[in-house]
DNA sequence: GGCATGACAAAGG
DNA sequence: CCCTTTGCCATGC
């Protein structure tokens, strides 16, 4: 049972990486509407889901592979989480080299860089 | 097995 | 727009 949950969790991990994956450059995803695109493991509580599905993001972004664009995912309100002191500057420095422009606040608009899945503009 | 922390979000001041 | 509080739970000590 408890394998059984730490297998479903590792799968969803792999979601959330493949999810990450596909959004191209230029382009960000919140993490809360990559949370809200995934389908969680069976039996999550859709309404817990809603308020720990974004941790759950944060949480696989700590370990992501070489492969996963992690630097294309930010928070609700178009800005750098905090991660470490090597984080914010390296990320906002990658999202800048793909063309995306950052506000005096150091926030971004996500009306015009937000990547929705199968909803390509 | 308790206690503090966190790459979040939404709401309120 | 900035700061604080609240909900939730995986993770680490």
């Amino acid at each position: 049972m408890t394998s059984e949950t730490s297998r479903e969790r590792a799968i969803f991990r792999e979601k959330i990486y493949d999810l990450v994956r596909t959004i191209p450059p230029g382009r960000v995803m919140t993490y809360g509407s990559i949370a809200s695109h995934l389908v969680p493991p069976e039996g999550t509580d859709i309404l817990a889901y809603q308020r720990i599905g974004p941790r759950w993001v944060g949480y696989a972004m700590r370990d992501c592979p070489e492969d996963v664009p992690w630097h294309r995912v930010v928070n609700a309100k178009g800005g750098i989480s905090l991660r470490s002191d090597l984080g914010p500057p390296l990320q906002k420095k990658l999202l800048e080299e793909e063309g995306v422009e950052f506000n005096e606040s150091g926030y971004l608009e996500l009306k015009t860089y937000a990547w929705i899945p199968d909803h390509n503009p």
